[in-house]
DNA sequence: CTAGGGTACGTAAGCGCTTACGTAAGCGCT
DNA sequence: AGCGCTTACGTAAGCGCTTACGTACCCTAG
């Protein structure tokens, strides 16, 4: 139940790491000194807030500037309770949906002069809410977490709760890409997303079409689905035929995804791929198991990460602003709460690329 | 004194970020009640300092863990002048390279229960500086520095002064994959890597290689080209000849390198990227130029990055383990600091993959 | 002219921790 | 026994900020 990593031989790291007091970096009373002015009056101007007169503060502020000024995070938030470190949790950096994400997150941060935090998850529901805890534990400002929502019930409402029991004590959070948290969210709208991967599929006549589709139990991958479903419905008509197969959202997930359609669902003539990671692994897997793309099946992923313009044949994916959504997220958690939950639609292109064509011709 | 109605931190005006003082964790005082000792013993013992006798340690120990009691970093760094961050600098934390390495840096913070605060440079020494003296000026306990270093000696000797005048004050520094900062550092043999390519394109036999090649200014590049240059040259008896085109270390520039190479050195046989973001941009080009890969042309980059096995072809290239780098970096700043810098030399490993075959024999 | 109220600023009390220094007890030594 | 040394712990002084509250002053109304 402890965060891992606190026993004691691992405390010594703070021991070991002391910085000599003889950094001399100018406080707030230099500055105030400077200006002749209280310790209270440069704080009150420095902060924007009043009570302080336009001259005096221009002044404070000249001088702070002039002095090279920066205050000093850790004092800040113990004194005032307010906090300048955002918690950041995503799966894992290192994929880039997420890293895109974290980048919009950084660079919006690092202009309002805040802390990021970033802790992965592993996408494990267990160990994301006990980084959530420790997030809290560490006294964090803002949370923001990422990734897809888990459709288990007992999991998502634990971290609801803890989520809400931090903003009940003035806590900001927010969302990304994940709604059933009961909190501020910026929401791409997965399910026109998969409704416009499927028209564009059924447009190009492919009517036996397969979903590589990332675990069950994401609410992400729920929505995609439902939308690409819906789409096929209404052409049901027409002879579409949907076959689903769950594994994960990663490059191996595609892959694995990849050899159980070629094997279960060999009338396949098109594959979407509930993201770019997955689609890179089924393009990797058709290669390997000589299926030319597009020419006997067409693929589709979603979010358009970087890399995907670039891939051979380049992909045909739905593209998410996740750097701006990172930003987004940031932007609405530092905003004052609202009385209910706010939600920010983001925009979604289908970009037509290489990896999709018309159906074969049997 | 606690009034439970209106605390400040409800009345939130202005879109402050404050907490109410009612977030009741655990404080070391608690403790330190608890166990019946005073706050410096207290304190001792959880820092695992000495001067507190075991049995009484061992009991501050478990009420600290009964109670869930988590220790604020912001006024342990306030108070001891002990820093519990890490600032990580990397160019772009969604260029797989340094995502790949803010994995391994991140996963090890967290273990350590060390904040990890990560700065974008955007590839600008300028701005690279402002952001080492913007967490200096936050007071990180560690600074990890990644990416190329510059070639231009007085961009280095700043950035070099800022680093020596931080550690003369208690802070640690690594660097990763850099060496001309005069600090600990962690490095891969980028020459060694680029001589084993050159061996390995010269041993399928093409004689008429191509090096795409990122900034002329950064040290990486120089030595990764160096290793190419002197495998090259010490086969120069048999026609072996080099073409090199500077670009920079992205896909984009990876494109752009390629299409001067194709324009101005048509005789090329083999593309030497000198990472892989740029063999991506590569690959890509020369497919829309219809030039196959390996028939015609060979192709290999730089790193390995994760999404270098689904390439279509896959990506030969020389792996870095740049998780293990990242880890490495941090545990070498945590370790107490030697007279000299320390340099840990990380493996690397020629993968060979589809994009390299033998020379066409025209 | 004075009471009442607003404005601009100062004073000082913490926020939760670390640590220099003080103290009391226990030990061996002469 | 008396001295100094070590060990184990307590006391209290901050670290650099924020902010509740106090104070001096000016303005207006009665």
């Amino acid at each position: 139940m402890n965060v891992t990593g606190n026993r004691p031989g691992d405390m010594d790291v703070f021991g070991e790491l002391r910085m000599s007091r003889a950094n001399q970096r100018p406080r707030l009373v230099d500055v105030a000194e400077h200006a002749a002015v209280s310790l209270a009056t440069a704080s009150r101007a420095l902060a924007g807030r009043d009570g302080v007169s336009a001259e005096v503060a221009d002044r404070i502020r000249r001088i702070a500037r002039e002095l090279g000024y920066v205050a000093n995070p850790y004092a800040r938030t113990l004194a005032g309770g307010a906090r300048s470190t955002v918690g950041l949790i995503v799966h894992q950096v290192d994929d880039p949906y997420f890293s895109e994400i974290s980048a919009g997150v950084i660079h919006l941060a690092a202009e309002q002069g805040l802390l990021v935090q970033i802790c992965q998850s592993g996408r494990d529901p267990a160990y994301e809410l006990q980084q959530l805890r420790h997030l809290i534990a560490q006294r964090v400002g803002i949370i923001l977490i990422s990734g897809s929502g888990y459709d288990d019930p007992r999991v998502e409402a634990e971290a609801r709760a803890e989520l809400a029991a931090f903003q009940e004590h003035g806590g900001r959070v927010a969302a990304i890409g994940r709604h059933a948290l009961g909190v501020d969210a910026v929401l791409p709208d997965n399910e026109a997303g998969g409704f416009a991967l499927a028209e564009h599929l059924m447009d190009l006549g492919h009517r036996r079409i397969a979903v590589a589709a990332g675990s069950a139990g994401l609410t992400t991958v729920a929505d995609r689905l439902a939308g690409v479903s819906s789409a096929v419905r209404l052409r049901g008509a027409y002879g579409a035929d949907l076959a689903v197969v769950h594994s994960d959202f990663t490059r191996g997930g595609g892959r694995a995804a990849t050899e159980q359609i070629l094997n279960e669902h060999p009338e396949t003539t098109a594959i979407v791929a509930l993201n770019d990671a997955m689609a890179i692994g089924v393009l990797s897997t058709l290669r390997s198991r000589r299926v030319a793309v597009p020419a006997r099946m067409s693929v589709v992923g979603f979010d358009d990460v970087s890399v995907a313009a670039d891939l051979a044949p380049s992909l045909t994916t739905i593209r998410l602003p996740m750097t701006e959504m990172g930003r987004t997220a940031l932007a609405l958690a530092l905003k004052p709460r609202s009385a209910r939950p706010r939600r920010r639609r983001t925009g979604h292109l289908l970009v037509v690329r290489d990896s999709t064509g018309p159906a074969p011709t049997t």
